[in-house]
DNA sequence: CAATATTTTCAGTATTAACTGAAAAGAGTG
DNA sequence: CACTCTTTTCAGTTAATACTGAAAATATTG
């Protein structure tokens, strides 16, 4: 696949992005490419595209496909594995929440939640100390059950909800 | 500055997640530490806590500093500056996400018009992906906007609707 | 302003993460 | 089942990032 100094731009910036947000740069641009592309793509014509190494294609997939970004598919008479990105926006943000959510988030209210515990029998941590850790439970809680709900509400009312955002806030503003 | 084994466990926790996110590891500690600490702390103290070098906290210190998440204090009778963490967990989420937004959404919504503005007249990029960039423009922008107007309404406010927003979801899951 | 305390800078080093190329494993074909 | 095509694995290398210690800069005191 030939990329045009457009594509390049755009793909050169998400590689950019990836690393700030601790994803890898090469998964970052595969997933960039795979996106901006028409058709699904083989891993070698990946390689080739973003010159990079073919083994190096094959792992970032990986990592892609455990993200649940993007999805394997066959060509008639090919049969070499092709890939296609999600393509819907709303679809891909709420994906990546999910994900994080599971990976990051969740694992760090088992933790808060196991210092509480041991808190409750420790004398040599302060109060104020072991309070903080709490206040941090309940905040990511907070947030993490107010993300449950809206994954609840149906994607186009949500959608809707957030491009009207500024009416409803300009209601409670004036309060 | 003395950690109990809760303290340390926060502290190394929180210091991976920041990997996970693009933090540096030093800086994330720091400031799960200074988040902890009931007083503030001067930079040697803070190196011989965390077994890092002065140098590295000065560093990161000024790293975390910038994203206005510590403030310098002074002690009578003390010269050495002290920091303190905000301790208000909606205040820190919100410079935080502000600051991500400066630093990382604004630029990447002038690449995507840059693009956008380049693909005018540019006749060998696909419209079909030209397309797609404009999507990503849009959608970014949708979600910028909302971010901006949740930002105005007061956060007593903002926190009783995410408090209470299972009900709001409720209702509308019932349509 | 000399002496001391404190912070910052920076060249060099260490650590971690990413990437490559070659070899192994797996899958499909005739 | 031997051959070819494709993907995966992994040891070794490279590149990026983080960290240290010493020196320089800055600030404060008497």
């Amino acid at each position: 696949m030939k990329l045009t100094p457009i594509m390049q731009k755009y793909i050169l910036h998400w590689g950019e992005m990836g690393t700030r947000w601790g994803v890898n740069r090469t998964v970052a641009q595969i997933h960039a490419l795979l996106y901006l592309s028409p058709e699904p793509l083989h891993a070698e014509e990946i390689a080739e595209t973003l010159s990079v190494a073919r083994s190096n294609v094959s792992t970032s997939i990986k990592e892609l496909q455990s993200w649940g970004l993007i999805r394997v598919s066959h060509m008639m008479g090919d049969r070499r594995d092709h890939f296609e990105s999600l393509k819907d926006l709303w679809e891909m943000f709420s994906v990546i929440m999910e994900e994080r959510k599971r990976r990051e988030i969740d694992p760090t209210l088992t933790m808060l939640r196991a210092c509480e515990l041991e808190g409750s029998n420790d004398h040599e941590t302060p109060e104020e100390i072991k309070q903080r850790i709490s206040d941090v439970r309940e905040f990511m809680e907070t947030i993490s059950n107010y993300y449950e709900q809206m994954r609840q509400v149906p994607s186009p009312t949500l959608i809707k909800l957030i491009k009207l955002g500024s009416k409803v806030t300009g209601l409670l503003g004036k309060k």
